[in-house]
DNA sequence: TAAAATTTTAAAGGGTTTTTTAAAAAAGTG
DNA sequence: CACTTTTTTAAAAAACCCTTTAAAATTTTA
């Protein structure tokens, strides 16, 4: 899996070294030198995570963080000066996810990244609903099970999301690309004929007759729903 | 599940950051500002938890620390200045259950509340179910013991706090990130491989065949859970 | 109705995730 | 401090799922 980082740092020499070690490590390196550069990055590209020092020449990293702030939810690890006010940049204001003060040891970097980026793939899982039923059909969340007509029905990671979004919103038409993004994430570049394929064998599990479909209905030239009441 | 947490301290700023901050995080928040409302408000509400400031107008945190601690044992986390006698503090005489130097980093605290709570909780349904039976299983949660067939099975300290949360919970299944996050912890830098050996091991342990499992099952793409009844 | 566009079906290779094993590191104990 | 036990890390092997591809079937368009 490609993690994209950005490193915002002016030090020429720390973000070089810092850039090699990291890239050691199979992480996806992209540098800036200035909060301007930083943030017309972060317009064009998404990272997963971004390292920030709070000292920048021009715009500095508070404000980076806060632009950065207002258009997504990107992870972003603060570099400090000792005795900076840790709480401000933590807090509701900036809402960075963590801190380093300098000089740190990059074992630590390391293990600060690995740690927010595991907390960051997780927290997309979001907790509703334990339990939707929808006629003869019931989907457990909590269990990630399916029961349909008190048969219990084995699901792979995918098929299990695909139903559980589509069952969520019932009558709603979601394209292939929508789903892409949603199930497969927006940094996916696989094929739409994918989503085919993982709703063929979601009917031939779910459905009594995958060829005529009761429950994931086919929106022609459209998409994919799940039927309505 | 509603967490209440009450916030004492007489710095409105911070109150109110702190409390934005947890809010987001999904606690609900009430605020005092001094040592008198504060008692007040525990002696009208419930809390799950308080997060006492040492330094108050008036009465000061010691004080509203022993008066909750008479009638009731929930957990405080003291906020000090640096130089405090942090042993008075935890001690019997006062009886918080953590302290935090300020300033402090709202990671930090945060992941302290979670600590707390997760012990506070694990100590409730301690009291009120020691005893963890499942089929030919036994779990005896006060003395950390676990009986397959009548036969006592030796488990590590990893090990046991492993069973029991997947036990305590059949059919929900965990992703290997909330395993490390409820056991080893938030602050945990760890890698997640970790959690699939401790899950072999403890297989080797209580199942007959430990690959081919009965109780400890494996969600392919997601985590583990215990089996369902 | 034929052609074009889209969806369904089937199968296989490739890739990811989990299991297993082993050894190193850390923690606990006397 | 040395010994034992537990925990973590690492890497190869095995199990399983996903993606791709392409042909067949269906629906729409002309």
């Amino acid at each position: 899996m490609d993690t994209k980082i950005l490193i915002v740092d002016d030090e020429t020499l720390l973000v070089k070294g810092l850039k090699y070690s990291l890239e050691q490590d199979g992480y996806n390196i992209d540098t800036a030198y200035n909060g301007n550069e930083a943030i017309e990055k972060t317009n064009n590209q998404k990272y997963n995570l971004i390292i920030l020092d709070l000292m920048l020449p021009g715009i500095d990293g508070l404000e980076v963080c806060q632009k950065v702030r207002e258009k997504s939810q990107v992870p972003i690890i603060m570099l400090t000066a000792k005795g900076e006010d840790i709480n401000k940049i933590l807090g509701l204001e900036y809402g960075a996810d963590d801190y380093l003060t300098k000089p740190f040891n990059i074992l630590e970097l390391k293990a600060r990244i690995k740690a927010i980026l595991r907390r960051a793939n997780t927290q997309s899982t979001k907790i509703g609903e334990q339990v939707i039923q929808i006629d003869n059909f019931k989907i457990n969340t909590l269990g990630r099970k399916v029961t349909v007509d008190t048969k219990e029905v084995n699901l792979t990671a995918k098929e299990f999301d695909l139903l559980l979004l589509l069952a969520s919103n019932p009558g709603k038409v979601y394209t292939r690309e929508q789903l892409l993004e949603k199930i497969w994430g927006y940094e996916y570049f696989g094929d739409l004929r994918t989503v085919d394929v993982h709703i063929r064998r979601l009917r031939e599990k779910i459905e009594k007759d995958s060829s005529q479909a009761e429950y994931i209905l086919t929106k022609w030239g459209v998409g994919y729903y799940f039927r309505k009441k």
